[in-house]
This record gives structure tokens, C-alpha cells and sequence, in this order.
DNA sequence: CATGAATGAGGATTCATTCAT
DNA sequence: TATGAATGAATCCTCATTCAT
């Protein structure tokens, strides 16, 4: 693949990203994906055979790039509540430095527009991370509690936390934070 | 307003209801509102001007059914904690309860379709919801915190446990849902 | 349904009829069969789901056409010999003053537009008429063939003709006419 | 021209005139001849300037095929129904074991997209066959007919035939093949 | 109020053809 | 010659809304 056709295919998706979030999936026409991109109708079609399609791929793509750092940063050898603070931290930060990939989680994480096959090859991807989370459950640092709660709390928060911040820019502060990270912790703790 | 009439525009709303959360709201025809209603096209718009105008009133009043219970309840003799206490369990357990009301706040809850007007009319309607909530903050009840987060995150808490019971339905017990509560509580005591 | 919809249905086939011989089944948009027809886009499928039902329902209603007088006209008492040469002369007629219909069975009455339930109600529809023909086969009044190309020469013959007076309409007189009949019958003449 | 390109062409030919009869010239799309024919897009353009110079290329290379049997063996010394009997035995027999070849004359003999020049091309090359036929007419070996019914009679018996033998194999047999050349003379004979 | 036929602008997708490599 | 990415006009169909009955 030559680089321009792969500069035109980005161009598609980081336009669709744009466009779907601020004007949700049915509202938005292939036709100004492409004018908005640069490019010509048709060529959105020579990339991804329908609208479905580029949604899909657009989700993986996104779930991809965040997976990706955060995966390279993960210490095996740390302790697992090191590991967890760990990925607490970059989750937080990647998603408020990248607002428009979090609004499209927050907004199409649901969206029956989302095929089983993506979501599954969506979970696969997640595997490493979500292991530390998992291990918490019976790992004696907190109160008995069964592991899908743990995981669901864990996401819950974080969402939680990184749409206040997104509201209140003037509030991300690092004390902030570390804040935020001490209030999942206490709620768990014995 | 006729009975007969009064049945119609109901059946319009809760028909829309379903419609829009399976459907989105963009790939929802009206027709098939009307259909699905069991009225002809035309009804619909005897009943509201247009599709805009219908998804407003629909969610003022999905709204407002969720708020007269809870307020009707709420006992303003009560320490602050119990105030607290009684909302977090209300609205909890309501929103268990009406799960495609659940579905409809996530989904639209930030929809641009809600127009500035229905917004501050929904803000209205919780104007004494929130209150004890807000109080909180100074209240010396719990660690130092802002009002401003202290509300996201008494939302974002129940958001996340609402939506860990709808998707473990056989985990919600009395006992899962006071730990909820505690954990809500911990998080945030000093 | 009122007069004025059945209007619009009937003047959507009869332009249907035309256009689709005249340009082709692919190269005929809908939007200029409802143009030529008077009526917008959306009416047209209004009365149609799609292009493809319209075109069988074309089908049946120009085969209706064609067999309703056929029938009507035909003498259940007279010999077989005359049922023969009443229904040739009938479908010979009334395919050269239809011009249009009968090519559009030519161009189309093989096409895979036509769905396997259209072809059988057609086939229904051709009861009653195929009857003295398949007799014609063991009557003793012809050479011995088997029923399958009796119908197959009936038709093709008929067919034949046809073409060939639409061809050379100057040559159409009764006379010509009853020749091709006594050609058909000599054909097959012990 | 080298044997690849000269191969790539036939390969395009070969694989429209299968498309062409399966799925109609305006629902075959130029891309399918080519994926299907093992080439580039782009190819099928290098051999034929558009599309509609590929169909009209390929009805003569099919009229072309067909003819080049039948002249070759044509016996100018043989009587004037010797003649016939040939042109109607091969024709017959080669549409039979062409069916392809035969089914794109059936849906594109009378197709708009061929060409005048086209047309006139094809009855050149007939030329010669239809010498006899003609001929017929004024023989005195039949009933007197002018020759225009004699073309169209020969060639809609032929027609008819070769459908009908597509249709039933199993009654593809010589006896039944030599019948119908009897029944075609009999229909004339005095 | 209720009905449903009619409207036509808008949207997803297709496809013949071009052209830089 | 061969390739296949790119183009954008054209096409099928949808749908919010109107209005005569």
C-alpha cells in the first residue's frame, strides 16, 4: 500500500471519528465523511465496503491506540497494586488528553452498530490489562467482593472521573488526580 | 382530552421509548413510531409538531416520572446521611426497575437532540434532589472535596452500579446493594 | 383505495411497461418511470416496496391482462380442434394489437427478475389455456409428439408469427392470418 | 501481440459473455468482467476503449465463431434443399452445444447497445447462408409465401427447437432432431 | 381528532472510466 | 501493457411532514 492511499484511509477514519461523535452515526452521511476528509465519496467506499464497516474498524482502531501504550508500560514485575495504580494513571490521562476517542467510547461503547466479532476482537485486545483488575478481587488488599463487580467499579470510576475532568479542566491537577485514585481505593478497602 | 386521544399520545411515547433505546434516535422513522403504536401516520403529528419536539416531551417525561416518587419521599426532617441514603437507594432501585428508562438517560442523556429549554426544565424538576447532595460537601461528613465533584460522582457511582446489576441481574440482592452504598460512602469518608 | 391512488398505481405500471422495454430493466431508473408517470419519487414506492417487486407485479398484471379475454371467450364445448384454433387466433390478435406487452414477454420472460412465486402464479394463471393444447398430443388429430414440445411449438410458432406481423405490419390480414395457422397445423398433420 | 495480452482479451470475452447472459449487460459491472476474467480494472480498458465496444466486440467474435462452421462446409454444388437440410442440422446442433452462445443471441439479438455498424458487420457475414433460404421462396418446392415469412419462419422453427432441446436434453435425439426438420417442411410443403 | 396517500430532499452505495506508477 | 486507487455522477430507497378526506 502506497503511502498516500494510507493517508487518505486515516484521513477517513480520524474525520469519521470527529464527525460521529459530534453528530452521532445516522446523522452523519458518508457523503460529508468524505467532503470533510478530503476526499471524494466513492473513495470512502473503495477503503471500507459500507458505512458499518468504517465504524467498526473505527472502533478497533481507537481501542487499539490506547491499548498500545498502555500495554508497552506495564511492568510484569511489579507488585499489583503498582500495576493497577499504573494502569488507573495512563487510562486517565490518555482518555482526558484524548476527549473526542473517550466521547466515542462513552457514546457508541453500546451502539448495536458494534458487531460480536468486533467486540470480541475488543475484548482479546484487552486481556493482559484486565487481568491485574481481576487478580484484586482475591488478593486480600481489599473487601471480599466478586471480580465482574471489581471490574465494573473500576471502569465506572473511571469514566466518572475523567468526564468530571473533561467538565472541569481547571480541576485536572495532579493532586486531583492522585485524589481520585485514593477515593476507588477507599472504597474498597477493608 | 378525550380518554381515547389521552391513550393514543401515551402509547406514542411509550412506543418511542422502546423505538429510540433499540434504535437510536436517527434510525427511528416515525412511521414506524406510528405503526408500532398502533395509529396512522398523520396522528402522530396531531399530537406533536414534529420528531424533535416528541423526543423532548418524551424525555421530560421520563424524567419527571422518576422524580415524583423520589420526591414525594423524601423527608426533610432527616439527618443529612439518611437524606442521602434514601436517594441513593430510590433511584437505584427505580432505575433497576425501569431499565429501558435506564437505557434512555445513557443513551440521550447528552443527545444534542435535547434542547437547551427541556435541559434547564429537567434541572428544575431536581432542584431539591440535589440539594442534599451539594450539601455534603461542607457538611464535615466526609473528606474535603468541591461540590461540583462530589455530585459526579454520586451520579457516576449509581450510573455504574445500575448498570453492573441490569447486566448481573442474579447479583442484585439487598445485601450487593447496601455494599454499593458503603462502597459510594468509603470512597469518599475521611 | 380511492380512485385517484388506483390512478397513480395504473399510470406507475403502464409507464413501467414502456419504459422497461424501451431502455431495459437496469436501465430504467425508478425516478424517471415515476417522472414520465406524473408522480413524485416516493409515491412509487409508496405503492411498491421496491423496483423489483413493481416489475413482477407488472408481469402478472399485463399476463392477467392478456388471459382475461382468452378465457372469457373460451367454448368449453366446442371440439378441441376448434379450442385450438380460438386460442390462436385470440393470442394472435391480441399480442399484435399489444405490441408493447408482447415485448415485454419477449425481452423479460426469461429474466431472473422474475421471482420463482411470479412464475408460478403466471403458470396458474395459464391453466385452463394449456389444457387443449397438452390434449392436442394423444388426440389422434396429429403426427405422434410428446405433450412437452407441442406447447413449446404452439408457442414458438405463435411467437413467431407474431414478430414477423409486428415486423411487416402490411402483411397482417386475415388471409396471412389463417395461412400461419394452417403452417402451424400442417407441421404437425399426419 | 504477445500470447499474454492476446490471452487476457479472450479471457475478458469469454467471462462477459457468461456475465452478460447471467446477470444482464447493465448489472454487470466492468470491474466484475475483470475480477472475474483475472485482470485489472484497468486492463479490460487497455483492450477495449469502453464497455459498450467490449459487447458489440463480442457479438461479432460470437456471430463470427458460429458462422465459420457453417460457410465452411456449405456445398455450393449440392440441390437447394440439401442446402437448407445442412444450414438447419448445423445451425441447430451448434446452438445446441453452445447454449451460452445461443441464450446471449435470445436476450441481446434485438438489444439497443449493438451498434448499426454492428448489425450490418453481422448480416454481412450471414450473406451467403441466407442465400438459399431466400431462394426458397420462389422454388416451387412449397407453398407460395413471400420470403420475408420464410426467413422468419426458418429462423423462429430454429429458435424454438434449440429452446426447446435446452430445455429437455434427454429429448435431444436424432429422431427427434430430424422431426423437427419435417415438421419445419411440412408447414410449407404443398 | 384520525387517516394514509403523496411529496421530494437527502443518503448509502455503485460503477464506468482515468491516470500515476 | 498492466495495475488498482481515485473519482463523482447516477441510482435505489427512506422518511419527516403535509393535507384532503
Amino acid at each position: 500500500m502506497s503511502k498516500a492511499s494510507t493517508h487518505k484511509k486515516e484521513s477517513i477514519l480520524n474525520t469519521a471519528l470527529e464527525l460521529f461523535i459530534e453528530r452521532g452515526y445516522h446523522n452523519t452521511p458518508t457523503s460529508l465523511i468524505a467532503k470533510e476528509a478530503g476526499v471524494a465519496t466513492g473513495t470512502l467506499f473503495h477503503h471500507f465496503p459500507n458505512k458499518e464497516v468504517l465504524f467498526n474498524e473505527l472502533y478497533l482502531s481507537v481501542k487499539r491506540r490506547m491499548i498500545n501504550g498502555l500495554k508497552s508500560g506495564l511492568d510484569e514485575n511489579r507488585s499489583l497494586v503498582e500495576k493497577i495504580g499504573y494502569i488507573w494513571g495512563y487510562s486517565l490521562n490518555w482518555l482526558i488528553m484524548h476527549p473526542k476517542e473517550f466521547r466515542f467510547f462513552q457514546e457508541f461503547g453500546h451502539s448495536p452498530i458494534i458487531s460480536k466479532i468486533t467486540k470480541e476482537e475488543a475484548m482479546n485486545l484487552f486481556a493482559n490489562i484486565a487481568e491485574p483488575i481481576d487478580e484484586l478481587s482475591n488478593s486480600g488488599h481489599i473487601k471480599e467482593m466478586y471480580p465482574e463487580f471489581i471490574m465494573d467499579y473500576f471502569q465506572g470510576m473511571m469514566y466518572m472521573a475523567v468526564t468530571h475532568f473533561i467538565k472541569h479542566p481547571d480541576k485536572f491537577t495532579d493532586e486531583n488526580l492522585s485524589r481520585t485514585f485514593d477515593i476507588f481505593w477507599n472504597g474498597l478497602a477493608k
